[in-house]
DNA sequence: TGTAGTACATCGAATTTTTAGATGTATCGT
DNA sequence: ACGATACATCTAAAAATTCGATGTACTACA
């Protein structure tokens, strides 16, 4: 890393107030001192962030487009630094939750209305990770207790929710024109929605036939608002999609037995830490102390 | 700002390699330059980060969280800099586009698209507002382009699309059951869905009645949830109910003429400048060149 | 139980970076 | 043309970072 955090801090301070001279004395630094960095930086990036225009200095169109990005960053920082001293005066601590997209939000929410309650001064970090991203999200966040279907390390691990996934269509679909039971060749005739992960490869729990036409999609909202729209078949929890079940808008595909699927989700946890008591209520809260809930 | 990106990068190193000498190694830095950084770090935040346990240092909990967040703004400044020397080797450029949400998102992604294809070269930076954003956040994100329905300050301005607005409710809604023309008070009566803008105020453009009660959502997906939902009625975009309007789930309340809404979105720039041809290729795309469409 | 080895802390000197103040150059308003 | 403004450059001083050496505490192994 070449640039430094003052740089661009300078950066900032130069263009919102329009001068070197007025960003020097917010700084409380001297005219020289804004000069010699912003002349550094700009060597450092190898690209003019100034014009100068008569007697001003004018941010040119790439250093709009630099300073915009690094502005979330810088204030980022910011709000780091903020909440490291709010913690060292003992201020406040925080859980760090890594939650699967699939499992359901109002349950979520839910806990963690409880959880802020019973602990106002802890904040609870949520990060709602990608569609069956396994537990690497977790090393990735940092977190201390992360949900998700997909365990791949030796980390402690409790079942709390079982979800249901089923293959649906649209009403007027012509999967289920088909009179006999729907086989395999049947299913690659048609577009199959998949929620794929931005990052990385694709869901694994979904059935995959080779050679399948595919409509990836990022979201599980995204997913059925394509089953919806009548494109595609898709696999679809079962409780985000109960209301269209009721009414009839989608159809459950008539599978030959064990076509249906499920999402057995874990909690898990770094260690089996039984001193953190706030994590241990969470997780409480979570259902971990009862059997896995099957929906 | 205290903390230094070195500083933060060198704690990154130290806990990915899992010590103090290695971490050292991989920057070119001596073992002490490690630990006197480290060092210094906790000083400025006034946390411990480590915990010598044994011979080992140990991150504490503390630690892990704040790194958790100062790694995506690490690599925020990393993407920053590769940017600019790439921008520096005359290797692309970009043209930086914000997007009110109510703004349709095929429409948006079919001519970035379209102009990707016709420069493979400019990446268009995308920022998708919050619904019915100002202008302001033009300048926030320093867009070249804006596309937003209110215009406070004075740019240049042209009128690209009028998204027509209704008043809908699920065709079982009790407002329907009512015979006659449909009063502001009978209006009182029932919940209605808004669009709150995360940051600050609610939507101007929604006829509030005082004292209405209110359910406030984040997103217009999350509105027409909740009309469909059944709970409430609410302002929505024609364009984004069409299915439903067709299929009859959702019906416009019949309300005394006048009471249909639109929303006129203009594309605002900066300058009215002719010279820079990207920019320009986008506006035309977008549809300044014509009569703004209704929808 | 002693000894070699590992891991981080500390010290002091050398180096590098950053800063301020003075001065230079170009521009603007009058 | 003149003084004032805005940024650039120069130089010396101040501050910081860095390194290598050494110190302290622990572990592993004999």
């Amino acid at each position: 890393m070449d640039t430094t955090l003052d740089a661009w801090e300078i950066l900032q301070a130069v263009v919102q107030l329009g001068g070197f001279a007025p960003a020097a004395k917010k700084l409380n630094k001297s005219q020289s001192t804004i000069s010699y960095a912003i002349g550094r930086l700009q060597e450092q990036l190898g690209v003019k962030l100034f014009e100068i225009q008569g007697r001003k200095a004018q941010l040119t169109e790439v250093g709009r487009g630099l300073l915009a990005d690094a502005e979330s960053h810088l204030a980022g920082f910011h709000e780091l630094e903020k909440r490291a001293r709010l913690i060292a005066s003992g201020g406040a601590s925080e859980v760090r939750l890594s939650v699967d997209s699939i499992y359901p939000d109002d349950r979520l929410f839910e806990v963690l209305a409880a959880f802020s309650q019973k602990f106002p001064h802890v904040k609870p970090k949520l990060r709602q990770c990608t569609f069956l991203s396994a537990d690497f999200e977790f090393s990735a966040h940092n977190a201390q207790l992360c949900i998700t279907g997909v365990i791949t390390r030796e980390l402690f691990a409790r079942p709390i929710l079982v979800i249901g996934i089923i293959a649906v269509v649209r009403r007027d679909h012509p999967l289920l024109a088909i009179r006999r039971r729907i086989s395999r060749a049947d299913l690659m005739q048609h577009t199959l929605v998949t929620i794929e992960n931005a990052a990385s490869g694709t869901l694994k729990h979904q059935p995959r036939l080779l050679a399948q036409r595919l409509l990836p999609v990022s979201t599980i909202e995204s997913a059925v608002a394509a089953v919806r729209s009548g494109l595609c078949f898709g696999w679809l929890p079962k409780y985000r999609i109960q209301a269209e079940l009721d009414k009839g808008d989608f159809v459950p595909l008539p599978l030959p037995a064990g076509q249906t699927r499920e999402v057995r989700l874990s909690l898990v946890s770094r260690e089996m830490n039984a001193s953190n008591t706030e994590m241990n209520a969470l997780a409480d809260l979570l259902g971990v102390s009862g059997d896995p809930e099957i929906i």
